[in-house]
DNA sequence: ACGCCGATGACAGTCGCTGCCATCAAGCCT
DNA sequence: AGGCTTGATGGCAGCGACTGTCATCGGCGT
């Protein structure tokens, strides 16, 4: 495999988390993650697309999780309750690192390029759970529509989760989220097309 | 104002907007767009933060727009309809300037980089409508959580808008969005904590 | 021992982006 | 008219992200 010592790239993930925890993304270069963990600027960008990246090594794992639910769903369930299976099992997984979890979010927080990455990861997910959704019979633009308030629910649910102090369950959370979803598009009277909203 | 000739900035969005479409993004350099507008390259970062915001120079107007009726609405409205009036807004402003926006959105789907850009402004944009709705009253994360699907309704009105041959209206395919939120919201069973999904 | 191959190092180069200072144009004051 | 101030611009040096290219090393099979 590599060189020297084994696995190259679990080594940069290392010590680009430490780094960036340590004096901030926007102050640490790439060829400081490299030398960190014994190796070249070159080899990181052989690992990692770039800068941003190295941050998201566990994306796969994470969106395996969050779309088996959904395609292993019964086909009697409803798509809300498919998606808030996925939503579930994803949350479970988090809950395991939460420590983890809270500092790449504290990183992630702190930067703008590293909030747009992960708003992109996360816009992503939302493709692949609407692709589900559409292998369910689900038509277009319903099944994108969805993917996507399937992420707002958790996204919405994991930042409760992040910012409690106690350690609350998340997968409760994302069920409250998934109530309050329900409350706002339920409660409503149907809509003219144009509203009377001042004067 | 200028050193020579007015209106700088406008010349150097109508510029990228042309070499963008013309060569590519990425196979255009900021010297480039700055040459064409009859500037240096050092007065384009003077303009805009950085190669990606020249496409999103009418951002603010757009969010006004979009804010405005969710502010104005009368508390009585419910918080889907006051958001449902500001989509409606936003929805009349860009059919006024339909070819503008399917060559923008050409360009920005054409690169990974202004895909992630565009993904942070409608985060910003629904960050506003959850503040607006804070303001009404709704409390966290119920706000964040409406501002983020009043933006998936909004994507997923303006996909069809932007695909569909006609001129089909946009503030309707707004409505339509709405009313596929509804059906996936309301039409779901109460949720069990923990959901059989297989086995 | 030899050769193949994947991973790494080394180097040069482009480009996005910034800091710093000089320069120019226009308005204002005397 | 002449000089001063102010805001926008040009020019230049430099850093850091990222890429292409080639040499090199280590492990592996034969």
């Amino acid at each position: 495999m590599g060189r020297w010592e084994p696995d190259a790239r679990g080594r940069l993930e290392e010590a680009a988390m430490a780094l960036y925890s340590l004096r901030g993304y926007e102050n640490t270069t790439v060829a400081e993650i490299a030398e960190r963990a014994g190796l070249t600027e070159r080899t990181f960008f052989r690992h990692f697309a770039d800068k941003r990246e190295v941050l998201f090594g566990a994306a796969g794992t994470f969106r395996e999780r969050l779309l088996a639910p959904v395609v292993a769903a019964a086909d009697e369930v409803a798509p809300i309750d498919a998606l808030a299976a996925g939503l579930g099992a994803a949350a479970e997984m988090l809950q395991e690192r939460r420590d983890f979890s809270r500092q790449r979010q504290a990183i992630i927080a702190s930067s703008g390029e590293l909030q747009e990455r992960e708003l992109a990861k996360l816009a992503s997910l939302a493709g692949a759970l609407a692709d589900a959704l559409r292998a369910r019979g689900i038509q277009e633009p319903a099944a994108s529509l969805a993917g996507e308030v399937a992420i707002a629910v958790f996204r919405a649910a994991f930042e409760r989760w992040i910012a409690d102090e106690d350690d609350v369950d998340f997968p409760q959370l994302i069920s409250d989220s998934l109530g309050q979803l329900k409350a706002l598009a339920g409660g409503a009277t149907p809509r003219p097309k144009t509203l009377p909203v001042s004067g």
